[in-house]
DNA sequence: GTAAAGTGTGAAACGCATTTTAGGTCAAGC
DNA sequence: GCTTGACCTAAAATGCGTTTCACACTTTAC
């Protein structure tokens, strides 16, 4: 592979002045520029891009740390994080994690030997305390509230969709649901809005049969739905953590026979388009264009909150 | 930062031995390997990834180019790339493209540069002796059919399902039906094969009133939809691109209340699933996965070719 | 006329880990 | 007693571009 040097040495100048024609910086005469411009075409060299990062300390990749990548959530997150770095010379780095900690650490660690110049969470199963303790290796950007000072994040608010959403149910004389999860409440920023707000618009929690967890598919909505059924619970409404997932709970009340309860979906997908479900819209791509936006310093907020939108579909 | 020169200082070894250690490779007394340790942790040291990078020439990151990061085909894709490179010590990079020459030539000048250690092509607006020339600086692999000896690739054959689903449409007592491609003919490899089956299997090339490019959404679907109605063509199949195009399409004419012609969608996504849509499955996710260890060379082939699936649903 | 500012270039240091080459020591084998 | 092989370690070279420092020559500027 021919080098810098290479280049100097066949065109008389040194290296230096090389560096400078390359990158368009500092003194160089015209005559200097033409000669080693012509060397450059004559050897057909590029200079290395490993080496270039190395002498500046930065790679220009951004890792994302993905938990699912088919999961609607995150692929509409990744699209906004790509549309943030489109045009810019930044990389976009796909880290899948399926929320284990060994390989979100390992992630970590690789931020800390430089692989990454940041690294954007779009959700994370380790503590936000070892989080917190890997930022002064560079920037960590969040994708849900972190409820502290010392974690940058975007996330959306939820709350108030959420509150909507509710009383929409309310004032059509329901007074409870079922309420499906991605993951359990201590964990899962999310699922404690989600929670909270279901406590405060009705009064109370959701009943423990009918709370559930762990569901993130269209096959998770048919498999609580067939729970719901079996236990004769005779839900009036089913409050879901996704469109899909909807879908699901829909085909399975279908395939029974059974008349559909009330269902609420989430992520404004295709899916509930189709089935005319109500959803809740997050502005996932928003939140992956800030997040961007933040990791490549670009933006210097802390934090940014968006709000969610509460989409009526009867 | 401290590098590896500062441990071997602090420990009174050479900077060697401490690769050695850090590594696992040849002969390090025991003596020596503890003391190293000790010293690593408590100066709080990491090898820099840069620099193992330039030491060795590789920086383990595979580049993917994207043309869409919306788009089923590409997602699944992506998928199955993902799935291929977990728990390997590769990265994958996402490159979006838009079918952009300029950035598709970036990323393969990129890759010249070291910056990949492959690249795989999802699809390519770029000829394909332009992407012949770089395979110098790197493995470079195709998801469509080459069509010659100098590319490699790993992709559907599509043709039988192809057949398989024109022959159903004629066991129906159909003889024509409306085409949708994402791009024309005479650019794409697929759009080739549709055309190409079609007319074997009909005996002629679909009418151009009826074969409508760039077909790539669900707004797509009912655009062209509106347009086939508006024609008044009665056309009694309409073989789409995708699924999601299908359930476009079906959307419109239900919206206006026609009756819907014979449909058949692609990629077996959700949507076919939900509106019992029949379609064809072409592996996307094999597809990623292999198409991920012929970058790496785990494989060596220089083309792979799957067969796709037609999914019957009445 | 002389100081100051601008232009042009190179040697060497820097970023950092890996690998090669080479030179040791010590025990086993004949 | 001498050779051979195993074991251990270091110095230096390698991969490659950027940047700093220093030096020198021209132009302006007063």
């Amino acid at each position: 592979m021919t080098n810098i040097h290479d280049i100097a040495r066949k065109s008389g100048y040194s290296a230096a002045t090389v560096s400078r024609v390359l990158n368009n910086r500092g003194y160089v005469s015209s005559i200097a520029r033409a000669k080693i411009k012509i060397i450059i075409d004559e050897l057909d060299y590029v200079p290395s891009n490993i080496a270039r990062d190395l002498s500046q300390g930065k790679t220009f990749n951004i890792g994302v740390v993905l938990p699912h990548t088919k999961h609607p959530y995150f692929t509409q997150l990744l699209g906004g994080i790509i549309l943030g770095a489109f045009s810019t010379k930044y990389r976009i780095v796909i880290l899948p994690s399926e929320y284990d900690a060994t390989l979100e650490i390992k992630y970590l660690e690789q931020l800390r030997a430089k692989a990454f110049d940041a690294l954007i969470f779009t959700s994370h199963g380790i503590s936000r305390d070892t989080l917190a303790e890997y930022t002064k290796y560079g920037p960590i950007i969040l994708c849900e509230d972190p409820k502290r000072t010392d974690l940058q994040a975007v996330f959306s608010k939820r709350e108030s969709a959420y509150r909507e959403a509710f009383n929409w149910i309310k004032v059509k004389g329901i007074n409870s649901a079922a309420v499906t999860l991605s993951r359990p409440y201590e964990i899962s920023a999310t699922a404690q809005k989600t929670l909270d707000t279901y406590k405060e618009i009705f009064g109370a929690s959701p009943k423990n049969n009918l709370t559930f967890t762990d569901v993130v598919s269209y096959e998770d909505g048919m498999r609580v739905a067939k729970k719901m059924i079996s236990q004769k619970s005779n839900v009036q409404c089913i409050f879901t953590n996704g469109d899909d997932i909807a879908a699901g709970v829909k085909e399975e009340y279908n395939k029974q026979g059974i008349q559909l309860p009330l269902l609420i979906g989430q992520e404004n997908q295709l899916s509930s388009q189709l089935l005319n479900i109500p959803t809740i819209d997050h502005n996932f791509n928003d939140i992956g264009s800030l997040a961007f936006e933040l990791a490549t310093k670009k933006r210097a907020d802390l934090v940014i909150p968006l709000e969610s939108k509460f989409i009526i579909r009867e």
